[in-house]
DNA sequence: TTACTCACATGCAAAATTGCAAAGGCTAGA
DNA sequence: TCTAGCCTTTGCAATTTTGCATGTGAGTAA
């Protein structure tokens, strides 16, 4: 019954404001047109225009819609774009990709620790808000939150960490008070662009409270972080970052927590190489180490 | 030709493995699915599985569409749930395509004062360390270091800002002194991964010092501002991001200085719009005066 | 009021898509 | 090596979708 490519239709239609309009710009007869905006009303069991003699006009729930439409049509442009490039190689330098979190709030110490050891060695930190692509030799290793469960890759949990709801002091003591999930509802909410979302494990916000948008979002942990501590509302926030920011303090830590899990992929032939293996060890240690450090300094102001 | 539901044909498959599992799930016939998937990979111009003997098996082209296919699917159901509250007090959304280091450091004073002033708005900034495609509809709005020469686009120079090498106090004292560029033969250079450098504008490192690659990098702005905070070498950092970082400071300001600027991109369509027209003039000036005071912060150091 | 325009709706034949049935290919296990 | 079990592909008839031609109704200007 529901059809995506009406979708596709219907966007223009919303666009040019009739079905003459989109059909000539679809190249489909307006006759056509009309149907399948028909259908797609009958699959959506919802009025989607207001039928004028003027031509077709957006309802508020066709207008809702439409929104999101569009950012189904941005990331169907994005995914035929990512079709297109082939990726770029690398060097004799040692490339690690990783989430933005990580990259921002962990990483820059362990691998300088790293560049200490090793002062011939260099070394780059891919941070994607995406899932790599090991296999195209986009990194030489690569930390994920999921890891991929096929593939010529050997994975190892490297350590777990937490997410919670967190603001600035300052917004908690001047904004009504948070004691359940519930009264959530009246605060600005920071976070991921929902359409941008690369794996369904960062989708936090869902878990607490499903279709809600986020107010203001990023497709970057960094810049989400920023806004977080400008004291605009409340979102989550990785316990480790927690520790670079001193005015942001998790809130309904016993109601709310998400625990999450890095883990360290590589691709089966690396383990031939000793150096991998050696700044595999080495990161796997350092990050452990780092995030259990930043989990502590901000253990402290807890309770 | 391309036809929006292949894609959620395209899904299935993707997940089942099979074109007689996905024929089940979708209760579609196996020989359909088997055709729309042709037609999929034709449209596309991409082969996205392996014809094995056992089934479909994604190829890397088919898996990077499908991350990109399951957001899509997520925007659907959140397209879906919204209809079904009669009445929605959704308005729309607004996305700003930026680099990152204006995301970082500039855009979240800037587009939380505009949310302050526009409730029901909600505004994504879409981070990028790479050249958008507002024609595409990725972003509403762009701002870029260099805008494009051609295309049904506006541009409007915004502000210009400074790049000065800089480090840590803490690290100046302890390494070899730096009185001219030839000194940084010595030192950790931190900068962009140089082959994932999108704009030439943006190779900041070359033009000072070329062939030179950086022992620390990464395709994150925020993520060199983090490793130069750690104190482990020298980088290029933006006059606005040193008002961040108060351990940070700049070095041969008199004989290493480059100037650059940002430039607002928008869709000549979009001038239509009121809305559109609105928040970009906030932008505009909001930008400006962020940039100049965090300059002014920067500044007080100077001299 | 009347004639005219613009845009959508409907009937019908042509074209495309679909389901069914059967054929072909590969793998595993006896 | 042979057979049973999957899975995909292909031929063909049934069904659905599409385009074209025509009809209808609302607004507009003389």
């Amino acid at each position: 019954m529901l059809n995506w490519d009406d979708y596709r239709i219907f966007l223009d239609v919303a666009r040019s404001g009739s079905l003459s309009g989109a059909s000539i710009s679809l190249k489909i007869d307006a006759a056509t047109v009309g149907r399948r905006i028909t259908r797609l009303e009958k699959a959506l069991n919802s009025k989607l225009f207001n039928k004028l003699p003027r031509g077709y006009q957006l309802t508020q729930a066709g207008n809702d819609l439409k929104d999101h439409i569009e950012n189904i049509e941005r990331t169907e442009k994005i995914a035929r774009g990512s079709l297109q490039k082939s990726s770029a190689d690398i060097s004799g330098n040692f490339r690690i990709g990783a989430p933005d979190g990580l990259s921002n709030f962990v990483l820059p110490s362990v691998i300088s620790n790293i560049q200490n050891q090793h002062k011939n060695l260099k070394i780059q930190i891919l941070s994607l808000p995406r899932v790599f692509n090991l296999s195209r030799r986009e990194a030489d290793l690569a930390i994920m939150v999921t890891p991929p469960k096929k593939g010529r890759f050997i994975t190892k949990k490297i350590v777990s960490y937490n997410l919670n709801l967190a603001a600035t002091k300052m917004y908690l003591e001047t904004h009504s008070e948070i004691k359940s999930k519930t009264d959530l509802k009246n605060h600005n909410i920071i976070g991921y662009i929902p359409d941008l979302i690369f794996d369904p494990t960062l989708d936090y916000l869902s878990e607490v409270y499903p279709n809600r948008t986020p107010d203001l979002s990023s497709n970057s942990v960094a810049v989400q972080m920023q806004m977080l501590n400008l004291g605009v509302g409340i979102g989550f926030a990785h316990d480790f970052a927690l520790a670079h920011y001193q005015n942001i303090t998790p809130i309904l830590k016993d109601k709310i927590n998400q625990e999450r899990a890095f883990y360290m992929v590589r691709d089966r032939d690396d383990l031939a190489s000793e150096q991998s293996n050696h700044i595999a060890s080495l990161l796997d240690i350092g990050i452990k180490r780092e995030v259990k450090r930043l989990q502590l300094i901000n253990g402290k102001s807890e309770v």
